[in-house]
DNA sequence: GTGTTTTAATCTACTAGTAGGTAGATTAAC
DNA sequence: GTTAATCTACCTACTAGTAGATTAAAACAC
C-alpha cells in the first residue's frame, strides 16, 4: 500500500481532519474543504472519490501517526508511568496550543451508528490499537510493582482510556480547555499513590 | 414557562431525541422526523420554528428529566455510594435494554464548536447540573468517611463524570455495549476500596 | 343552544440554498 | 503522448424553512 500523497492531497487531508475535529462527520462538506484548500470541489473528488473514502483515509493516517507515537514512547520511555504521562501531556499540549482539541476517533465513536461502515471499522481499529498499547503499559507497571490496580491491566487500561476521552468531552462540555489537563492528571495520580 | 406539550409535539421531541442519540446534530433531518412521526415537515415547523429551537427544547426537557432523577436519588438513597450506583445502573439498564444508548448532552458536547449557541448553552448547563450534583454526593461520601478520595470532591466528581461519559464512548468505539457496565463499575469500585 | 369567530394543527406546494458527485474539457508534468 | 491535476458547468437529491389553503375544535356572543 502506497502511503505517499501529493501535496494537495495532503492539504485536503489536513483540513478534513481539522474540520472533523471541530464537530462531526456531517458537520462539514466538500464546499468547506474547497474554501480552505482553494481548490474546486471536483478536484477533491479527483483525489478522493467519495466523502466516506476521504474520511476513511484521514482516520487511517491518524492511526498510523498514533501507532508511530506509541512506538516512540515505547522506545524512549522505559518507565510505564512516564509513558502514560507523556501520552497525556501530548494531548494537554495539543489542546493548550490549539494544534488539536479532540481525538477524531473519539469524536467519530460517539456517532458510530450513523457513519459509513468503512470509517467505523477504522475507528474501532484505533480503539483496539490504543487499548492494546495501554494494556501492555499497565501490565508492565504491575509487573514492575509500580502500579497498584484493582482490576486486570486490560480493564484498567480501557478505564484509563475512557477517562482521557471523557476529559476531552468535559473540556468541551464545560467550555474550559484546562479541564482536560486537570482530569487527565487525576487519572495519572491514581495509578501509583496508595490511599 | 409552560411545560405542557401537545401529543404530536411530544412525539416529535421523543423521535428527535432518539435520532440525536444515534449520531449528531447534523446526522438527522426534518425529513427523518417526518417519516417517523407520520407528519409533514411543515407541521414540524408549526410546533418548532427551527431545528436549533427543536433541539434546544429536546435538551432543555432532557435536563428537567435529569434533575428530577437526581432529586429522586437524593430522596430515596441516603447513602452516597448507593446514589452513584443507582446513577450508573440507570445507564447500564438503558444501554442494555435499548431505551437509550448515550447521554445526548455528552454527544452534543463532542461537537460543541459546530452546534447553535442556544443548544450549546443548554448542553453546558447539563454538564454543570450533573457535576454539581455529583460534587454534593462526593462531599457527603467524604464527610461520612465512606469515600477515600485523592482530590477535592469537585474535581473527583468531574473525573467520575468523565469516566462515565468515556465508558459510553468506549461501548460505541469497541462496538461492545457491555463495555459500559464494566468500565462504569470500575469507577464505582475505586471510591471505597482502599488499595 | 345556535351561530360566529378564533385558534391550533395539519396539509400540499413551493422556495433558495447546499449536499455529494459527475462529465468533459484544459492544462501541466514526465 | 500519456498521465495526473485541475477547472467550469452541471446533476440529482436533499436541506431547513415558507406560503397559503383546509380542517377541526374551542371560545364567545346572543
Amino acid at each position: 500500500m502506497n502511503t505517499e500523497l501529493s501535496p494537495k492531497a495532503a492539504e485536503i487531508i489536513a483540513h478534513t481532519r481539522s474540520l472533523l475535529e471541530a464537530g462531526s462527520y456531517n458537520s462539514f462538506s466538500y464546499a468547506d474543504i474547497s474554501a480552505r484548500v482553494h481548490i474546486s470541489k471536483a478536484s477533491i473528488h479527483h483525489h478522493f472519490p467519495s466523502k466516506a473514502e476521504l474520511v476513511r483515509v484521514v482516520v487511517a493516517r491518524y492511526r498510523i501517526e498514533a501507532r508511530a507515537g506509541m512506538a516512540v514512547l515505547n522506545q524512549q520511555l522505559a518507565d510505564p508511568l512516564d509513558a502514560l504521562k507523556a501520552y497525556v501531556n501530548y494531548w494537554s499540549k495539543c489542546i493548550k496550543d490549539g494544534t488539536s482539541s479532540f481525538c477524531i476517533c473519539a469524536l467519530l465513536a460517539a456517532e458510530m451508528p450513523t457513519i459509513p461502515e468503512e470509517v467505523a471499522a477504522e475507528v474501532q481499529g484505533h480503539f483496539e490499537d490504543l487499548s492494546t498499547w495501554l494494556t501492555s503499559i499497565f501490565a508492565k507497571g504491575v509487573a514492575e510493582g509500580k502500579f497498584h490496580l484493582k482490576d486486570s491491566p486490560a480493564i484498567e487500561a480501557r478505564g484509563f482510556m475512557a477517562s482521557v476521552h471523557g476529559a476531552m468531552l468535559a473540556a468541551r462540555g464545560f467550555g474550559d480547555p484546562q479541564a482536560f489537563e486537570t482530569l487527565a492528571q487525576l487519572s495519572i495520580n491514581r495509578l501509583t499513590l496508595a490511599n
